[in-house]
RNA sequence: GGACCUGUGGUGCAGCUUGGAGUGCACGCCGGCCUGUCAAGCCGGAGGUCGCGGGUUCAAAUCCCGUCAGGUCCGCCA
């Protein structure tokens, strides 16, 4: 028996160079030959060459001989250095080999498509991209908990469960509730508004978010994890996307710096930690950038569409050489009632949307903390107040001005990672034709 | 919900336009060979109701209709 509370991580190797240690893992590749059999041993993202030569353990080399792709191993033997070897120049001489669990042949190759990997996503986790994906997701939680905890802000973990539709009633998942009914919530913006309304010093949240829009895109699942603020005492939408790009800049920094190399060699994209300011352009300024690059937007209610974000997206980088865009101002009609309107100009919203590589990232804004003026937005969006009743009540008895974002996680993973669908990036994606594994 | 596209051994594809025997390629699997391989190499083998149903035809993976499953884009949104 092979002691394994004794073994090194792979990515410790170097370390033990002409020591006898103990690797555990997956077995990636096995090449058996008359003379001598090669293993490599995978766990996590690295990896590392094994080597027996048979004549010398005869038995070991059956036990080789037999092994199958992916069986989990146990080996104990000495690190050799040697620069022959392409993989990290270094090998273990083989002494004891133990199978912990056999694999049976493995249903998705290396080159399979996604639905097929996603029917067999923890084969597919496996992958050394995908554990890095893993990591950096980790990391990226991290560095935005970090950033708020620093900023004196509480973590929240508001409910999933809702008694009534709120904002709108479409995107809504409806459950049974014992003798009535329930709603996943589709954002914990009405809970971290509460929370600004209970005196807490900003609030977060990273949490599980449900639309039950059947959107058939690369870019939308039906749940996934949002990461959402409040900042109360904030004079403007400004001040929400200074604290946002901020957090955006110190998350990339962080993920450059870790990982900046790995993400390099395994998704061939390189990690570009943005400048500070980002660009800002009013939802008016860009329909109009759009329009003088030729687009015209076939949809009448005056908002952008996705092709004037990817053109608008393009423009700005041309002009400043940035990836990421905070389009400011968007007219009330394509705004909720819960945005703050411009006080020169009521038509339009204290609000913004911040594109990444032209894809919509975040929406943001001050919010509406005036009862009177926010009950008043309530009915002009055609809304009943009475069932708006315990949201309108935090507005009645002294709350600060406020405002804040959503940030979804799953596209800011795919973009980070060149990725082209968000299924690549999310644990277990769920959406309208997917509720497996 | 709308438009378009795709279903072929375990995996990824080609074959379809112009109908003619389940034909081919790569990976994987099984067996054999093999001077230290490294995405090893070489030889051989197994593995298929061409998503399903109907139609046209002497003959359908191929053409037509339906159906099911999935995808891309749009709408909705983060």
């Amino acid at each position: 028996m092979i002691d394994i509370s004794t073994r090194y991580p792979i990515s410790e190797l170097s370390d033990h160079v002409g020591e006898e240690v103990v690797l555990t893992g997956w077995v990636a590749v096995a090449r058996k030959q008359k003379a001598v059999q090669f293993i490599v041993l995978r766990e996590g993202s690295d990896l590392v060459q094994l080597v027996n030569e048979r004549d010398k353990d005869p038995l070991l080399a059956q036990l080789i001989d037999d092994l199958h792709l992916e069986s989990v191993i146990a080996i104990k033997g000495v690190v050799e250095a040697d620069p022959r070897i392409k993989l990290n120049g270094m090998e273990i001489r083989i002494s004891e080999l133990e199978i912990l669990s056999v694999a049976e042949d493995i249903p998705i190759g290396k080159d399979a498509g996604l639905d097929v990997r996603l029917d067999w996503r923890f084969l597919d986790l496996r992958s050394p991209k995908n554990q890095l994906l893993m990591r950096v997701q980790t990391l990226v939680e991290q560095g935005f908990r970090d950033y708020c905890i620093d900023h004196g802000m509480v973590e929240i973990n508001s409910p999933k469960l809702m008694p009534s539709p709120s904002e709108s009633r479409s995107e809504l998942f409806e459950v049974k509730y014992f003798d009535r009914k329930a709603y996943l919530a589709q954002s914990p913006q009405f809970y971290k508004q509460m929370g600004i309304a209970a005196g807490l010093p900003g609030v977060f949240e990273t949490g599980p978010v449900f639309r039950a829009n059947p959107s058939f895109t690369s870019r939308h699942d039906t749940e996934f994890t949002s990461v959402d603020i409040e900042i109360p005492w904030v004079s403007s939408h400004e001040t929400v996307m200074n604290f946002e790009e901020r957090l955006l800049h110190l998350i990339l920094n962080r993920v450059q710096e870790r990982f900046g190399e790995q993400i390099m060699n395994q998704y061939q994209v390189p990690v570009v930690v943005p400048e500070l300011p980002f660009p800002r352009v009013t939802h008016a300024e860009a329909m109009k950038m759009v329009l003088a690059d030729g687009y015209e937007i076939p949809r009448s209610d005056g908002d952008l569409d996705p092709e004037a974000e990817r053109r608008l997206a393009r423009i700005i980088k041309e002009q400043t050489g940035h990836e990421f865009v905070f389009v400011t101002d968007y007219p009330s009609g394509v705004r909720p009632f819960y945005h703050m309107r411009d006080p020169q100009n009521s038509e339009l919203t204290r609000s913004f949307d911040l594109l990444w590589k032209g894809i919509e990232i975040t929406t943001g804004a001050q919010r509406e903390h005036r009862y009177d003026v926010l009950r008043n937005q309530i009915i002009e969006k055609g809304l009943d107040p009475e069932g708006l009743a315990s949201y309108l009540d935090f507005f009645r008895f002294g709350c600060p001005p406020h405002g804040g974002f959503g940030l979804g996680l799953t596209r800011v993973l795919m973009l980070l990672l060149g990725e082209s669908n968000v299924r690549e990036v999310t644990y277990l994606y769920r959406g309208p034709n997917r509720l497996t594994p």
